[in-house]
Order: C-alpha cells, then sequence, then structure tokens
DNA sequence: TGAAATGTTGGGGCG
DNA sequence: ACGCCCCAACATTTC
C-alpha cells in the first residue's frame, strides 16, 4: 500500500485504483463514507474533510469489530472511554445535521455490506499504525475499490510518518534524541484544519445499532472512579488543551515529575482516540510562544520571542516526540509489542510468582509509592508517568516478573492504553528495547516517593489507611518503629502489607540475573 | 527519565 | 600549632 506522505495539506494517494464506472443516481449524488476509527474528532480530520468536500451526502460510520482482527482488542478500560467518546461524537455530528452510524462486525464484511446498501461512491478513512491493523488495512483497501467504491486515506494521527525516516546509515533510528532532532529539523505541520460547518445528509439514513448494544461497557459496574476522574469527548480535550497551556506550561519542566501536583496535561486518552490531533498541539504551542497576551486584552506579537524556534526544544514537545518515537519503531520493528528488540533477553531468567503479579496489580506490594499508583491506575484508568517507571522497575526488576505482564495488565486497566506508546515504555523499563533504561538502573520505590511526593500527598489519596503515619515514614511503614505505627493504628501485614520482596536484596538478585546474561553473550 | 558504592575534599573537634 | 580522625558534602565510578 502506498501511504500518503503529506504534511503540506491535502493530498490524495498517488497510485489510485482505476475508477469503477458506477450507474449515478439522478436525484442525489452518491454519498461518502467518512469511516471513525481512532479519530473521533471533527475539527483537523482530514478523512472527514475529504468526504464532506466530496460535496455529496456524508455517512459518518464506526465499526466495532470485536475480536480486534488480530491486533490487541480494546481493554476494559478502553472499552469504557470508547463508549463515551462515541456518545460524545455522536453528539457533535448531530449538531452538524448529521449522525454517527454504528455497526459491529468483520471490518471488511460490515463495510461492504455499507457500500452496497448507501451506494457510497466512496470512503474515506485516516490510518492506524499498528502493525496487524496496518496489514489488514492493506487488503481492506483494494477490497473496497474492486466493490466499486473509491478509498481515500491519510496519516492523521502522527506529525512525522515512520516508513521513511532513516539515520545515515540506512537504518530505523533507535535512539530518541537524534531521532528527535531529525524530526524537529524537517516538521513543518500545516495549519490544522477547521471542522466542516455541517455535514449533508444523505436522503435516508442506513439503520445503526444502539450505542449500548455494542456492550462496550462494562457488565458489573467498577467505572465510577473513571467517570469521577474523566469526560471524554473533542470539547473536552480542546477544554483541557487550552487549561494546560495557561496555567501548567510555564512549570512543567519542573512539575511533571510531581504525581501530588497537577502538572502534566493529561491528555494522553484524548490524543490515543484521536479526540485532539497532536498536529491542533503543536499549533497551540507555537501560537503561544509567539504571542503574549497584554493585560489589555490586546494580543499582539513578542518581537523577542516570535519566529524563534525556541519552543520546539520545550519539555512538553518533547513528550509528543517520545510519542512519535514510540510509533515509529512500531512500525519498523512491527515484533516489540511481544518480544524484545533486543534479543538476548528472551533468555533472561524471569519468573512468573503468580502471587506477586496479584500483590502488584491490586496496590499491595508494601512499598506505598508503588501501590499509590497501582490503585490510582485500577480507579481512575491512568497512572502519573513518574509512577509508571517506578511501577515498571518494581515488576521487572524487583520482582523479576517479565514485562509482557505488565503490558497486558497497562492494557486492560489504562484508558490511554496504547500500543506503541505501551510497547515503548515496558521495553524501556525492562532495558530491552530502543534507547531503553540500563538494566542497572533500578528505581527505589522509597527515594522516589521521597523525591517526587516529599509531603506524602499522593500516597495518602491512594492509600488512606496508612494516612496517619508521619511524613518521616510514609514512604516506608516497615521500617517505622513500633509506637509509631501504633500510634497511626496501622498493624502491618493486616491493615497495610508488609514489603513482599525487600528491595535492597531484589536488587542484588537482578544485578546478578542480569551479569549472568551478560556473561552468556 | 537511577541508585549504591567508592573516592575526594575540607572544616571542625580534639589530643 | 599541628596532625589526626570523623564525617558531611560533593564527585566519580560501577552496576
Amino acid at each position: 500500500m502506498e501511504r500518503v506522505a503529506d504534511h503540506a495539506g491535502l493530498r490524495f494517494p498517488r497510485r489510485q485504483f482505476p475508477r469503477v464506472k458506477q450507474p449515478r443516481a439522478r436525484s442525489q449524488p452518491r454519498p461518502a463514507i467518512a469511516w471513525f476509527r481512532n479519530d473521533l474528532r471533527l475539527a483537523d480530520n482530514r478523512a472527514l474533510l475529504a468526504a464532506v468536500r466530496a460535496h455529496g451526502p456524508v455517512i459518518p460510520v464506526f465499526v466495532w469489530a470485536p475480536d480486534g482482527e488480530g491486533a490487541w482488542p480494546p481493554g476494559a478500560a478502553s472499552c469504557w472511554w470508547l463508549h463515551q467518546s462515541l456518545g460524545e461524537l455522536s453528539a457533535a455530528l448531530q449538531a452538524k445535521g448529521s449522525r454517527l452510524i454504528l455497526r459491529a462486525g468483520p471490518t471488511l464484511d460490515t463495510l461492504r455490506g455499507l457500500i452496497a446498501e448507501t451506494q457510497a461512491a466512496l470512503i474515506c478513512w485516516n490510518q492506524r499504525g499498528e502493525p496487524r491493523l496496518r496489514t489488514r488495512d492493506a487488503k481492506l483497501e483494494p477490497a473496497l475499490r474492486a466493490s466499486g467504491c473509491e478509498v481515500k486515506t491519510f496519516c492523521s494521527s502522527l506529525l512525522h510518518e515512520p516508513a521513511n525516516t532513516k539515520n545515515q546509515a540506512g537504518k530505523p533510528f533507535q535512539v530518541f534524541t537524534p531521532f528527535w532532532k531529525h524530526c524537529l529539523d524537517r516538521l513543518e505541520p500545516s495549519t490544522p484544519l477547521p471542522a466542516p460547518a455541517r455535514l449533508k445528509a444523505p436522503a435516508s439514513w442506513p439503520t445503526s445499532l444502539r450505542l449500548a448494544e455494542l456492550k462496550l461497557e462494562p457488565v458489573v459496574n467498577w467505572a465510577g472512579g473513571l467517570r469521577a476522574a474523566w469526560q471524554p469527548g473533542e470539547k473536552t480535550a480542546l477544554k483541557r488543551l487550552r487549561s494546560f497551556l495557561q496555567q501548567r506550561l510555564a512549570t512543567y519542566e519542573v512539575e511533571r515529575d510531581r504525581p501530588d501536583l497537577a502538572g502534566t496535561s493529561t491528555l494522553s486518552p484524548y490524543l490515543h482516540f484521536g479526540e485532539i490531533s497532536p498536529r491542533q498541539i503543536w499549533h497551540a504551542l507555537q501560537e503561544q510562544a509567539g504571542c503574549v497576551k497584554a493585560t489589555r486584552g490586546k494580543v499582539f506579537r513578542d518581537s523577542s520571542r516570535a519566529g524563534s524556534s525556541s519552543w520546539r526544544q520545550s519539555r512538553f514537545l518533547t513528550e509528543l516526540g517520545w510519542r512519535e518515537f514510540a510509533h515509529y519503531l512500531l512500525y519498523h520493528f512491527p515484533d516489540t509489542d511481544s518480544a524484545p528488540l533486543r534479543a538476548e533477553f528472551s533468555r533472561f531468567p524471569w519468573r512468573s510468582e503468580a502471587r506477586w503479579l496479584r500483590a502488584w496489580q491490586r496496590g499491595l506490594t508494601g512499598y506505598p509509592f508503588v501501590d499509590a499508583g497501582m490503585r490510582q491506575l485500577w480507579t481512575t484508568g491512568w497512572m502519573h508517568n513518574r509512577v509508571r517507571m517506578v511501577v515498571a522497575s518494581f515488576l521487572v526488576k524487583d520482582l523479576l516478573i517479565p514485562w509482557q505482564e505488565g503490558t497486558r495488565w497497562f492494557w486492560d486497566t489504562l484508558v490511554d492504553a496504547d500500543l506503541a506508546q505501551n510497547t515503548l515504555g515496558w521495553q524501556w523499563a525492562a532495558g530491552c528495547g530502543a534507547d531503553a533504561a540500563p538494566f542497572f538502573r533500578i528505581f527505589n520505590p522509597v527515594t522516589q516517593g521521597e523525591k517526587f511526593d516529599p509531603a506524602g500527598t499522593y500516597v495518602r489519596r491512594w492509600l488512606p489507611e496508612i494516612g496517619r503515619l508521619p511524613n518521616q515514614w510514609i514512604h516506608k511503614p516497615y521500617a517505622a518503629p513500633a509506637e509509631v505505627l501504633a500510634q497511626a493504628s496501622i498493624i502491618l501485614g493486616e491493615t497495610y502489607p508488609e514489603p513482599i520482596v525487600s528491595h535492597s536484596s531484589a536488587r542484588e538478585v537482578a544485578l546478578e540475573a542480569y551479569a549472568k546474561l551478560k556473561r552468556a553473550g
């Protein structure tokens, strides 16, 4: 399949399939289908706009293919998010005089059926980068063309298309810094596209399932914490971006590492589902860097900063860079979602202590910083990134449990679960990936807590049972004197667990296992 | 986007 | 006054 290398605006695949002539209905031009995937937004949506610009009626559709079709089917938390997000998108489309058609079933059959029903002349979608979905889509395209429908696809979810970027040796980059520098030297993303003003409705709408019929919401009602923490949808995504830029960007460099503060953007789930595009974020950042608001409300160019590109070095943009890097790596190393990039790690002596895995998942390891993170994850579907690194290091290095167990758990529980980023994160933490943390970089859950949650606010929020411990002991209850524990109404092993492993000896064991791996060559 | 062990330095207490 | 020890503070090395 030929991908559209395009950041300058709308262009279409060069290799067009010869158009099949169809008898044209005289009354109304044939409709265009806008197939929504992980791009659940109206603004800056190339596929949607291409469907609108065909000047006929537009049929927006979402296809739920529950078996995942060889990819990773969304986990429980992602399904919850998807449900809410589809509801939001549907409402937004209605406000434009349109609808969202919901279908379920194998993607090709479902789309072919819809094309036949509606006599659609064109179907547009934004590409997804996950390797197995790409393979699948590559077959989808000619099959749909063969049924007489034109196909247009776009790259809308990344700033930089992975396919042709290589280092000087002609190989894919494996280190972040040169990769991102290479991108920054070339990136000049065009202005985000506006949301279409209106979508022309077809003469008659095809049938749609009701949202509830997709059965995305959990049967058992465990989603209360998610509901309290999140409002999915494009509108909220833009609101969060704006408030982040106004209130947090200035202090991001320092506060992004502090789970006790609200220092991060929390845009990750919105980005994953495409409720906001990286291009929109890029431009919002650029705008903010070039302009300052005067007190009288006038906006003028800040000559000291206008035209300067120092904002491109900003920490926040670098995080978007890591997102690009994750997708880039998964594109070039498509097996890394399950196998270590550094092959020698497949011989690492992992062990699988089921009780330990369970303790980790439940937030019962006896290390408060780890447990707080795991409970935040379980309750809200999200975990602060600093804490993700710490809990991952703990699972992989203190417990020596395979990193793939971690990816699975995160996949099921995170509302921002994203194959590329989950893969990068875990391979990074396990030391077996590209530009990964060296294996011997083993986080100490106590000192990490003391450093990044100095007053214990974060830990107390998620572990009320140890909330009465003084700061000195909040990150290491096991070391507190008996009378301090009694004072705080804590009985170790009953109200809060003893550490399931001793960090210092677990560290020694991990280093020895790693040394053995290296000796084996 | 580490932590722990080891090395170095310099000030202060003390004989 | 001086050497010695201790140890904190910081730097470097190692895993």
